[in-house]
RNA sequence: GCGGAUGUGGCGUAAUUGGUAGCCGCGCCAGACUUAGGAUCUGGUGCCGAAAGGCGUGGGGGUUCGAGUCCCUUCAUCCGCACCA
C-alpha cells in the first residue's frame, strides 16, 4: 500500500471547509499581512494549468506567513462582468448572469480541488448589487469632486462652486478641460444648465464629446488599453475613430502622483517602466506663435525650446481647431481634402503609414516670436491631435521627423546647436553649443533651455510646462453586462442619484443588443427612469470599474453601510503582496492606483499606494505535439522519417500523446477525419514533433489541472507548478516531468511509515547528522520563500528527503518540523502527517520552525585547491584552520607536487572557508 | 526607432557577496526485482578522449590570483511603447 492522496486530499478539504480553518478576523495582537491574487474572469473554458501558478505561489506565501505568526488576509473573488458572457447572451438569449453563475461554480470547484487557503467568507463578485453599490458610490464621489492643483488633491465640487461665486475662476488652478475665464458676477448670472456645463469641465468623472475608439463589431467604445494595433484586444475586431459623448475619469489629474508613487513601491523594473512610458511625462515649454493677418495665435508644446530659432515652419494636426480659420482661399480645397483623408483613416492605417511623409500647406504664415520672420504653416498627420497642443514648431535641424518633412517639401534647415551635419540628418542630441540663436548663442543646451523659458515667460508668450502622454480614461461602454451609472438626465443635464438610492440595479431587457436607433441595450429596459420619471443613463461602466477597488472591499466584504469600515481599513491598510499577470500593467494596475489615490484623498483608505509589492507570474506556455500528414493522403509519418516525404504538420491533442509517442487508437477516435488514418512508424512507434507555443484550445495543447489532480493529486500539482522554474519567468509546461514530484511525495510519505505502510515514528533524539539536514533545510526553505524562490525550495525539500531516506531517519524531532514546512507547499499531505504525529488542530495553526545557527555550520570545510584558477583536487580541513595552515596543507598535499612541478608558487590565495588558488 | 527582460547539458533549471559550473527533476543508458512493464528500486549520465587530460555558461574583447556573475562590444529571442514634439 502506498500513499492514498485521493482520500487524504478529500478528507482535509472537507475538514478545512467545515472548520473554516482559513477564516480571518481583525486581531490587534498579531501583525497583519495581506496577500492578494488578481481575481479571475470566470470564462466558460475553466482553468488550465497556467492560471493557478500565481495562486499557488501566493497560497504558499500566505500559509508560510500564517505559520510565522502573521494574521493573513487571503481572499478570492470574481471579476464577473465582461464581454464574453454578454456575447454568449446575444447568441443564445440566456441572461449573462446565468452563464456567469455557472462559470463561477465551475471555477470554485477547480480552485477548491487545489487546496487553497482562501477565506471564502469574504468572496466578492463585481456583478453582485451589494458589491457594485460601492462601485457606483465611488463614481458619485468622483463626479462630486475636482482636482485642486494647488493642494494636489481631490476636493468637493461644492467648494468649487462657492469659489466661483466669490471670485470666478481666475484664481482656480484645477485639472480641467478648456474653460474661458469668468468673474463671480458672470458666474452668478449663469442659469443652472450653464453652471452645470462649467462644473462638468472640472469633475473627476465627467461627460465629454470626443473621438473615441469605436468597435462596430462589439457595438461599443473601448479604452486605449483595450485596443492593440487598431484591433480590439478581446475578439480582434477592427476599431475606428468616432466622435461620441462619453463619461471620462480624469486620471490625468493624478499623472504626477501616479509617476511619483512608482518610486515607493516594490514592483518589477519592467512593470514600472511600462507605467512610466504610459504616463509619458515630458518637460518643456509652451510657446505662442502669432498668425499673420489673424488675431489668433498657435500654442505649441516643445521639449526643446532652446531650438526655437531653428523653427522654420509650423505643423498643425489635421484636426486642429485653427485649420479652418487660417487656411487661405487658394489652399482651401487641398486642405479640406487632406483633412478628410486623414480623418477617414483608421488608427491601424495611420500606424502602418508611419514611414511615409505627407502634409499640406495651408497658405497661412506664422510670425516667429524672436526673429519676427514669416514661417509657413502646414498640416500633417505626424502631428497628433491628442498630444501636447496638437501643434508643433518644426525644427528640421534637430528633429528627425521635421527633417524628413523639410526635405520632402523643400523647406529651409537651420542649425542652432553645434555638432552633426544638419544638411544630411537632424542632430537630435542635447549636447553642444547654441548658434544662430540670438541671445542664446554660445550657451550649452541645458543652460539655453532655462534661459529661453525665462525669456518666454517674461515676454508672456510661453511658459515652462510638463506634458503627459496619459489620456483621461473613457468610462462609458455601450453594453448590457456592466455596472449601470447612477446618473439621470434632467433637461439633458446629467445629475447623480442620491447615495440612498444605491444600488441602482441592472434592469432586465428583452435582448442584449443595441436598439434600432443605435442606443445601448439599457435603452430597451422598461421604465429605465427615476421615481420622478427622469431618464437614466443607458451606458454601463467598463471592466476596470469593478476591479479598481475590490481589494478594499475584501477587508470588510459584508459591510452594507460603507465601502469599508474605518476599523477594517485601519487594520488591513493595504496589500502587502499582490500576485498577477503583467498584462494588466497599463489597465487595471494603473486604474486601481488612481482609484485608490482618489479614495485616499477623500479619506476612505489609509495608504496612497494600494499594492506594496507586486509579483508578476510568468506565462506558462504550452508544449504542442505535431503529427505529419503526407500531403494529399491520410497517412502520417513518424517524426524522424518525415524528411523522405512531402508533409504537413498538424496539431494533435497532447492528451493522446505520451512522451511524444502517439496513441494510435486514440488518434483515430479523436477526429472522424482520422478514423482510417494510416501510419508510417519507426521502431513500431509513432513519434510526434513538438514546439513551445501559447497554451490555447486551437493548438490542442491545453492541460487541465483537474486531470492531473485526478492522476497525481493536488499536492503534486502544486509542487510541480512551483518546481518548473522561477514564478516570474515564462516557461513551457511539460506534463511528463510531474512524475518526479509524484515520486517525491511518496518518498516523503515513506519517511513516516514502515515497509507495511504502518505509521512509524521514533521518539528517540535525532543524531547530529539528522539535525543538520533538518536545520539546513529550514534555513534554505525560509530564505527561499522570503525571496519568492519557490522552485529552489521544492528542490531543497527533495534533497532533504533524499538524505533523510538514506539515513532511514524516523525521528519525531526531525519529521515534525519537516511536516510543518512542507504543509505550505503540499497542504494535504502536510496536514495528514501532522495529524499522524498526534496533533488534533490544523497544521495551519502551527509555527514555522526556526533553525539553529550552530547546526547549519560545518566543522570541516572541503577546500577546492586550484592551480592558476583550475580546480585540481579537494582538501578536507577543519573549518577553524588559519590561512597559513590551509596554505601549508594545500602545498604539502601529495596531489600538489604534480601541479607544482618542482616550481615555487608565485602567489597563494586562501579565502577562508571557500577556496585555495595557487599561482605558478 | 526607444525602453525592459532573457540567453547555462537532449529538456525544465541551480549556483544569495566575483570563489568547486551543472544542485534538484525529466529524459536517456545499464542493472535488480518481475510472467510482464509506461510499476518500483540501484547505479551512471555536460562535451571530446581508451586514459592522462583538454574544452565548456550565445559570440568577441577586457578587468582579476580567480568571471555564468563585473566592464566594453556584438548577436539572437521575448515583452512593452511607438510620427509623443
Amino acid at each position: 500500500m502506498e500513499y492514498n492522496f485521493r482520500d487524504v486530499e478529500k478528507k482535509w478539504q472537507g475538514f478545512w471547509k467545515e472548520n473554516k480553518t482559513y477564516r480571518v478576523f481583525i486581531d490587534h495582537d498579531r501583525p497583519k499581512y495581506y496577500v492578494l491574487d488578481m481575481f479571475p474572469y470566470p470564462s466558460g473554458a475553466g482553468l488550465h494549468v497556467g492560471h493557478p501558478l500565481g495562486y499557488i505561489a501566493s497560497d504558499i506565501f500566505s500559509r508560510y506567513k500564517r505559520q510565522k505568526g502573521f494574521n493573513v488576509l487571503h481572499p478570492m473573488g470574481y471579476d464577473a462582468y465582461g464581454l464574453p458572457a454578454e456575447q454568449y447572451a446575444i447568441q443564445t438569449g440566456q441572461h449573462p448572469a446565468v452563464t456567469t453563475e455557472k462559470n463561477i461554480k465551475r471555477y470554485r470547484e477547480q480552485l477548491d480541488r487545489i487546496g487553497f487557503s482562501y477565506d471564502w467568507d469574504r468572496e466578492v463578485r463585481t456583478c453582485d448589487p451589494s458589491y457594485y453599490k460601492w462601485t457606483q458610490w465611488t463614481f458619485i464621489k468622483l463626479f462630486n469632486h475636482y482636482y485642486n492643483n494647488k493642494t494636489a488633491r481631490a476636493e468637493p465640487v461644492s467648494d468649487l462652486a462657492k469659489i466661483f461665486g466669490r471670485s470666478g475662476n481666475v484664481d482656480v488652478d484645477a485639472a480641467c478641460g478648456f474653460v474661458p475665464e469668468f468673474t463671480a458676477v458672470e458666474w452668478l448670472k449663469m442659469d443652472e444648465g450653464e453652471k452645470q456645463d462649467v462644473l462638468m469641465h472640472y469633475r473627476l468623472a465627467y461627460l465629454s464629446d470626443t473621438l473615441v475608439n469605436w468597435c462596430p463589431r462589439l457595438g461599443t467604445v473601448l479604452a486605449n488599453d483595450e485596443v492593440r494595433e487598431g484591433f480590439s484586444v478581446r475578439g480582434g475586431h477592427p476599431v475606428v475613430r468616432k466622435k461620441m459623448k462619453q463619461w471620462f475619469l480624469r486620471i490625468t489629474a493624478y499623472a504626477e502622483r501616479l509617476l511619483a508613487g512608482l518610486e515607493e513601491i516594490d514592483w518589477s523594473d519592467s512593470l514600472k517602466e511600462i507605467q512610466r512610458n504610459w504616463i509619458g511625462r515630458s518637460e518643456g515649454s509652451t510657446i505662442f506663435f502669432g498668425v499673420k493677418h489673424h488675431q489668433e495665435s498657435i500654442e505649441v508644446f516643445t521639449t526643446r525650446p532652446d531650438t526655437v530659432f531653428g523653427a522654420t515652419f509650423m505643423v498643425l494636426s489635421p484636426e486642429h481647431e485653427l485649420v479652418e480659420k487660417i487656411t487661405t482661399e487658394a489652399y482651401r480645397q487641398q486642405v479640406a481634402e487632406y483633412v478628410k483623408v486623414a480623418g477617414s483613416k483608421s488608427d491601424r492605417e495611420r500606424m502602418t503609414e508611419v514611414k511615409t511623409v505627407s502634409g499640406q500647406f495651408t497658405g497661412a504664415f506664422a510670425v516667429h516670436p524672436f526673429s519676427g520672420q514669416d514661417i509657413p504653416i502646414y498640416i500633417a498627420e505626424y502631428v497628433l491631435a491628442g498630444y501636447g497642443t496638437g501643434a508643433i514648431m518644426a525644427v528640421p535641424g534637430h528633429d528627425s521627423r521635421d527633417h524628413a518633412f523639410a526635405r520632402h517639401f523643400g523647406l529651409p534647415i537651420v542649425q542652432v546647436v553645434s555638432g552633426g551635419d544638419v544638411a544630411e540628418e537632424s542632430y537630435d542630441a542635447t549636447e553642444g553649443k547654441m548658434m544662430n540663436s540670438g541671445f542664446m548663442d554660445g550657451m550649452e543646451v541645458k543652460e539655453a533651455i532655462r534661459a529661453v523659458i525665462r525669456k518666454l515667460e517674461f515676454k508672456g508668450i510661453g511658459q515652462g510646462k510638463v506634458n503627459f502622454r496619459l489620456r483621461d480614461a473613457i468610462f462609458s461602454r455601450q453594453r448590457y453586462w456592466g455596472e449601470p451609472f447612477p446618473v439621470y438626465y434632467k433637461e439633458g443635464v446629467p445629475y447623480v442619484l442620491p447615495e440612498s438610492d444605491l444600488p441602482l440595479e441592472l434592469p432586465p431587457v428583452d435582448k442584449y443588443l443595441p436598439t434600432e436607433t443605435g442606443e445601448p441595450p439599457l435603452a430597451r429596459a422598461k421604465k429605465w427612469q427615476t421615481k420622478d420619471g427622469y431618464p437614466l443613463e443607458c451606458n454601463t461602466m467598463p471592466g476596470f470599474a469593478g476591479s479598481s477597488a475590490y481589494y478594499i472591499r475584501y477587508m470588510d466584504a459584508a459591510n452594507n453601510n460603507q465601502l469599508v469600515s474605518d476599523e477594517a481599513v485601519s487594520y488591513w491598510q493595504d496589500v502587502d503582496l499582490y500576485v498577477g499577470g503583467s498584462e494588466h500593467a497599463t489597465g487595471h494596475l494603473i486604474y486601481a492606483r488612481f482609484w485608490n489615490k482618489f479614495l485616499y484623498d477623500i479619506g476612505v483608505v489609509k495608504k496612497e499606494e494600494p499594492f506594496k509589492k507586486l509579483i508578476n507570474q510568468g506565462m506558462i506556455q504550452g508544449r504542442s505535439n505535431f503529427v505529419y500528414r503526407v500531403k494529399g493522403t491520410n497517412t502520417f509519418v513518424s517524426l524522424n522519417l518525415k524528411e523522405a516525404y512531402d508533409t504537413m504538420p498538424i496539431h494533435v491533442d497532447v492528451n493522446i500523446v505520451d512522451k511524444d509517442v502517439l496513441d494510435l487508437e486514440a488518434f483515430r477516435k479523436w477526429n472522424p477525419e482520422f478514423s482510417d488514418a494510416e501510419f508510417i512508424l519507426e521502431d513500431g512507434k509513432y513519434i510526434c514533433g513538438w514546439e513551445i507555443e501559447k497554451m490555447s484550445k486551437s493548438f490542442h495543447n491545453v492541460v487541465n489541472p483537474d486531470d492531473l489532480i485526478e492522476k497525481y493529486g493536488a499536492d503534486t500539482l502544486r509542487l510541480y507548478e512551483m518546481f518548473l522554474g522561477p514564478v516570474e519567468q515564462a516557461k513551457p509546461w511539460d506534463t511528463k516531468g510531474i512524475e518526479g514530484v509524484f515520486r517525491f511525495i511518496r518518498k516523503l510519505w515513506r519517511l513516516y511509515h514502515d515497509r507495511g505502510n504502518n505509521v512509524h515514528i521514533s521518539e528517540e533524539p535525532a543524531s547530529e547528522k539528522e539535525l543538520k539536514i533538518l536545520h539546513k533545510t529550514i534555513q534554505k526553505v525560509s530564505g527561499d520563500i522570503e525571496r519568492f524562490s519557490f522552485n529552489t525550495a521544492v528542490s531543497a525539500f527533495m534533497v532533504c528527503v533524499n538524505e533523510l531516506t538514506e539515513l532511514q531517519c524516523s525521528k519525531r524531532e526531525v519529521l515534525e518540523p519537516l511536516a510543518v514546512m512542507i504543509s505550505s507547499f503540499a497542504p494535504h499531505i502536510g496536514e495528514e502527517l501532522w495529524h499522524i504525529l498526534g496533533h488534533k488542530e490544523s497544521v495551519a495553526l502551527s509555527s514555522f520552525p526556526d533553525w539553529d545557527e550552530k547546526l547549519v555550520t560545518d566543522d570541516v570545510v572541503v577546500y577546492p585547491v586550484s592551480f592558476n584558477g583550475k580546480t585540481r583536487f579537494k582538501l578536507e580541513l577543519p573549518s577553524n584552520s588559519s590561512k597559513e595552515e590551509v596554505e601549508r596543507a594545500a602545498l604539502s598535499a601529495p596531489e600538489a607536487a604534480k601541479w607544482l612541478q618542482g616550481k615555487d608558487p608565485k602567489k597563494v590565495i586562501v579565502v577562508p572557508g571557500k577556496i585555495v588558488n595557487v599561482v605558478i
